[in-house]
DNA sequence: ATGAAAGCGCTAACAA
DNA sequence: TTGTTAGCGCTTTCAT
C-alpha cells in the first residue's frame, strides 16, 4: 500500500488543495487559509503557497465547498423567453442585485410550457440554489411546497404563484390597461378591440378586466367579436385583428395586452393604411416597445428592470432571515401619449 | 423509537439518501438506484422507496453527485448584456443547445468591462462548467489557459480569443459592413460616414476596415471628420451624427456599426427631418433592430441564434471529445433593403 | 437483489 | 502559526 493512485483523473486532472499543500510542503489547511484570505499564515509561508497555486494553475473547486457550506452563492430565475427584450431586462436587473451580492444566476426558459417550467425550477433545487424567482408558466405551483419548506427562499415575479402563498413582485395590469383603455375613450372611441395573451395568464386576465373596467366606467357596451385573447404569434394576432376590423361595426381603436401583440399589430396597422389606404385606427399598446418612440406608439409602460431589481432584493431580505409574511409588490405603469393612442376615430 | 437526530440542519434541513434509507427500512445504496433508475430494485423495495421520498420530500443534492461525478452538467455563458436584446436571443439559442444535451447554463454580464469578463468566467471555472462560451470584452484571454488546458472546453462567439488559440464562430463584419456601405455607394453617395463602437473592439474594428474597403472599391476619399468610432450611448452617437452632418461638405449616407447606434441614428435623423425640416439622410446599420421593418430600415442582418447555435454546437463537440485543431466558422450577413438605405443624396 | 465501505475536494473543529 | 481529523451527500466498488 504505497502512496493513494489517482487511477481516475476528475475534472480534467484537476490539482487539489492536497496537491497544492504537497507541492508547497505545508498542511492540507494552510492552503485553504490562502486560499480564502483567511488569517494565521505568515507571509513566507502564503509566498510558497501561492507559489504552488500558481505552478499547478490550481483553482479551487466551488462544488466541494458548496456541499460543506451548504450555500451555492446561486440564484436562479425560471422565465419565459429570454429572447424577448422584456425579459432580457428583467433577467438582467436581477443578475446585477445578484451580483452586488456575491451570487451567481442561472436562468432557464419555460416557453411558457407549465411541465417544462416545473422541471426547469426543480432541477435547479436540485443544484441547491439558495433562492429562486419565477415567472410563472402554469397556474399550479404546489410542486414547490416542499422546496419551499426545506429552505428554497422563493419570489414569483411579473405573475402570481398559483394555489401557493408566496412573495409576488407584479406590474398593475388591470390598472394600467384601464388607465390606456380610458386613454382612447377619452380621445372619442366607442368601439375599442383588445389583443390579448391567453386567459390562463394571469396578466393577461387582469388587462382583460381592465378593458373591460374601463369600457364600463364609460358606460360603453362591449362586442364580444372585439375580444380576442389568445396566443400571441404574429398570424392569430393578424388574424384577430382582421375581425374585429372588418364587418359592418369595425373598431375604431385596438388595444394590444402586450409587446408581442403590439408590435404585430403596429405591422398590421400600418400596413393597412399605407397599402390599402384605410382609416387610421389608434392603438395604445401595454409594455414598451424599442423604437416606440420614433414610431409615434402609444404605450401603457411596464419597468421590467424595476420588476427584476425588486424581485431580486426581496428574495435576498428573505435569504438573510426576513420571515414576514409573504408579500405581494405592484409596481405602477406610465402612459407615454406618443401619437397612435390620439388618433380620433375615423368614422361614426 | 428514537429519531435519527440532526444536531446542524444544512440546506434548511432536507432529508438526504441516508434519511430515506432510514425510513424506508433498506440500504442506502439501494435508494441511490433508485433515485437513479438503476436497474436491480425489486418493484416491492422501490415503492417502499418512493413512498419515503416523497413523504420526506428527498431531492437529490446536485453538489454532492457533481463531486462524485466530476461533471456538472453545466456551461458557462458570458456576455455583454443580456439587455441587449443582441446577446438575448444569442443566448437563448445556447441554452436550446444546451436542453437538447441535458445541460444548465450559467449566464454573466461583462457590461464590457474587460477585468469583469475574467471574474465571471473564473468564477464559472471555479464551479467547474463543463464547458464556457466567452463573447470577449476584453483582448487578451491567457488567463484561460490553465482552465482549458485543466479540461473546461472554451468556445468563442461574435468575437475572436485575444492572444489565444481557440474555437470561434464570428458574424462576417468585414464583408457585411463592405455590402453595407456599397449599397449606399450604389445609390449615389458619395460622403458617406461612419459611426461605430470602440476600435478597440474586434467586430467594431471590422466594420470599420469593410467600411474604408468600400470606399475604396469605389475610389471614393474618405474624409476623417466623417469617421466616428467610439462609445455607443446615445448622447456620443448623437454628437459624432451632429459633427459629420454639419459643416461645408456634410454626409449624405451614414453607416451605423452596431444595433445600438442604429437606433439612435433612426431617432436623430427622423428628428432632424421631422422638426427642422432638412434634407433626408440615407442609412444603412450593421444587426437587425426590431421593428426596422415597418420603419424602413436598410440593415445588413446577422443572425445571433444562429451564431449561438453553433458556438454551442462547437463546443458540445469538444465536450464529447473531438480533439482537431481551433477553428473558426464564420457567418454570412443578409442585406435588407427597407427604404433607408436606398434614399438619393440630397444635394451635390 | 442489496448493502457496507471508501472517497470525491473541501471546510469546521480541534490539537499541537 | 500550523496541521490533523471528521464529515458534507453522493457514487463507486466490491461483498453478500
Amino acid at each position: 500500500m504505497a502512496e493513494t493512485p489517482r487511477p481516475e483523473p476528475r475534472y480534467g486532472n484537476r490539482p487539489t488543495m492536497k496537491d497544492v499543500a504537497a507541492r508547497a510542503g505545508v498542511g492540507l489547511k494552510t492552503v485553504s487559509r490562502v486560499v480564502n484570505g483567511e488569517p494565521g499564515v505568515t507571509p513566507e509561508t502564503e509566498r510558497r503557497v501561492r507559489e504552488a497555486i500558481d505552478a499547478l494553475g490550481f483553482r479551487r473547486n466551488d462544488s466541494a465547498r458548496v456541499l460543506r457550506k451548504g450555500r451555492t452563492a446561486t440564484i436562479g430565475l425560471v422565465l419565459e423567453d429570454l429572447a424577448d427584450p422584456f425579459y432580457g431586462q428583467l433577467s438582467r436587473a436581477v443578475e446585477e442585485v445578484a451580483r452586488a451580492h456575491g451570487t451567481l444566476l442561472i436562468n432557464g426558459s419555460s416557453a411558457e410550457d407549465p411541465e417544462r417550467e416545473r422541471e426547469l425550477a426543480l432541477a435547479l433545487c436540485a443544484r441547491r440554489v439558495d433562492g429562486l424567482i419565477v415567472i410563472p408558466a402554469g397556474d399550479d405551483h404546489r410542486y414547490l411546497e416542499p422546496e419551499i419548506r426545506a429552505g428554497v427562499a422563493t419570489v414569483f415575479a411579473d405573475r402570481p404563484a398559483g394555489l401557493l402563498h408566496a412573495d409576488a413582485v407584479l406590474s398593475d395590469s388591470f390598472g394600467g390597461a384601464r388607465e390606456g383603455v380610458a386613454h382612447l375613450v377619452a380621445h372619442g372611441h366607442r368601439r375599442i378591440g383588445f389583443v390579448g395573451d391567453r386567459p390562463g395568464i394571469h396578466t393577461a386576465a387582469e388587462r382583460l378586466r381592465g378593458y373591460r373596467a374601463a369600457m364600463e366606467d364609460a358606460g360603453l357596451p362591449v362586442d364580444e367579436r372585439w375580444v380576442a385573447p389568445g396566443p400571441t404569434d404574429p398570424e392569430r394576432v393578424a388574424a384577430a385583428l382582421a375581425g374585429m376590423l372588418s364587418g359592418p361595426e369595425p373598431v375604431t381603436a385596438v388595444f394590444a395586452g402586450n409587446n408581442r401583440v403590439t408590435v404585430t399589430a403596429v405591422r398590421v396597422l400600418a400596413g393597412r393604411t399605407a397599402v390599402a389606404g384605410g382609416p387610421p385606427v389608434a392603438l395604445v399598446g401595454f409594455d414598451d416597445v424599442e423604437l416606440g418612440d420614433v414610431l409615434g406608439v402609444t404605450v401603457v409602460a411596464q419597468d421590467p428592470a424595476g420588476l427584476g431589481r425588486t424581485a431580486a432584493q426581496q428574495l435576498f431580505r428573505r435569504l438573510e432571515g426576513a420571515a414576514e409574511a409573504p408579500r405581494r409588490v405592484v409596481i405602477g405603469t406610465r402612459l407615454l401619449a406618443r401619437g397612435s393612442g390620439e388618433v380620433p376615430p375615423s368614422s361614426g
